[in-house]
DNA sequence: ACAATAGTGTCTATCAGACATTATCAG
DNA sequence: CTGATAATGTCTGATAGACACTATTGT
């Protein structure tokens, strides 16, 4: 709550004094492949590890702020160009151990950018690199597993519990984009309805019916928005496909359900 | 992120300190009606007036374990009994401004509990109270509103932004419905398929079609699991119904969309 | 011409919603 | 018997998935 509801005479400014960080999991899909934006760190401790993105929220900001700011900067994109970017609160990581130094609770976001230049901000974007997720997490991990993730086979391991922050953000977008419009905010501003459907078949890691994909996203009031400008594109064979924007809609209804049952 | 990523030289302890909370929006089916626990204000500011429960985390405690604690204390149930009931995190609010004395961030949880007695617990308990939700919340609130909620027609305010925290809750386990097994966590141990039916009919405010609704949850495995005990109960008039316990399924495929698609 | 991709049309198994029917209780 | 509720069965319109087919490009 709020303020604390304590008993009457107890000191209420007797509080633990907590440090407060957001941790970003920024996602991308690149050449087919789903990346989550890393830095190395330079500081003890897991110096030399992956971590995801963040930094400490600021006395005047709110942690969705904080999120934010922190977005521009490792992305090297200006306040304004980030704004419009999709972020999202996940949820928040206060284990007492979390961090070996000191009271640290975290409240993590996820961002979903589309395809963006190799970060070159400057400062922290510097150390920021687009990593095939594949290469950190197993797509089939149970998520939420115990605590810090342990050292698993070929995969990258990530400092603290980011291991378990990333994989719980995965699980969220992977469902998230059953119901929500999500989509879009992987594509650019102006995108085929293949590039759409090619962000669903790389987070879930299935292959979906281009023409009944088609039919249903169009029966979608508000997901897409035709483009009437010359209906062309690319240069590869082929027809030259329709252009659309995202809509208005926020939400589907009805959902757009992935193939097989697997949510987990 | 865990460890403050900072450029080198940068003194890693200067960080602001923060007063960390939860606050619980727990809610049960009672009478047909969907209510929330809430408590009255003994403190300055917003003396006298209703909140959510909850409280400080404790310096070796995690927010979950915080907000477990606290619903044992406010229910006035036991630690163990407590234990078993439905507890989610739903989201953090930090904005600077929440608190009018100092720098809060309250981790928000959601719990759904069956029809229990009024909370006779000690100490903070004795202030605490169901109170039905349309007394505090209009159904069709937009829900994440801008800030603190204004005080509406004729419905109760709630202390800092509470009311906000409330409506995002009550939003979320309506949406959760859908596509989770959590109505059973409404239900006592034992339960009918027309208990079940309730439940889903008060917290999203239709009428559900029984047999419709039977055949649907029956072919869901693992949602409920029939007992086999004598297939009676209630001394009301009309057939006996049958008995179900919750099933070991956490998720629903297909879902169990609600009528008229308003997710909203 | 051929391969490749976009877009249209069709068929079918499945499912949700509406509702009739039967079964079993209390009074 | 009457009213109420549980449980079963039936029908129909909508939808998802599979897939054939046409249209338009690059090579």
């Amino acid at each position: 709550m709020s303020a604390p509801r304590v008993p009457d005479g107890y000191d209420p400014s007797a509080f633990t004094p907590f440090a407060v960080t957001v941790d970003l999991a920024v996602f991308t899909v690149r050449h087919g492949r789903l990346h989550v934006l890393l830095v190395e760190r330079g500081l003890e401790p897991y110096r030399g590890a992956w971590a995801l993105p963040g930094g400490f929220v600021l006395p005047r900001e709110s942690a969705g702020q904080a999120a934010r700011r922190e977005l521009a900067e490792e992305t090297g994109l200006s306040e304004r160009t980030a704004g419009a970017l999709h972020l999202e609160q996940l949820r928040t990581y206060s284990d007492p151990d979390r961090d070996p130094r000191m009271r640290v609770v975290s409240v993590a976001y996820a961002a979903l950018v589309p395809d963006l230049p190799e970060p070159r901000g400057g400062g922290d974007a510097a150390l920021a690199r687009w990593t095939d997720l594949s290469r950190v997490l197993r797509p089939g991990t149970p998520g939420p597993s115990g605590s810090t993730a342990p050292p698993a086979d070929g995969l990258v391991p990530l400092a603290f519990d980011h291991g378990d922050i990333l994989a719980d953000a995965y699980d969220r977008i992977g469902a998230k984009l059953e119901y929500s419009c999500l989509a879009t905010a992987f594509c650019p501003p102006e995108f085929t309805l293949a590039e759409l459907r090619q962000v669903y078949e790389t987070v879930w890691g299935v292959e979906l019916d281009g023409p009944n994909f088609r039919r249903k996203v169009l029966a979608t009031p508000g997901f897409v928005q035709a483009v009437d400008g010359p209906p062309r594109r690319t240069g590869a064979p082929g027809k030259p496909a329709a252009l659309y924007r995202a809509g208005a809609a926020t939400t589907l209804h009805p959902p757009l359900l992935r193939p097989e049952g697997r949510t987990a």
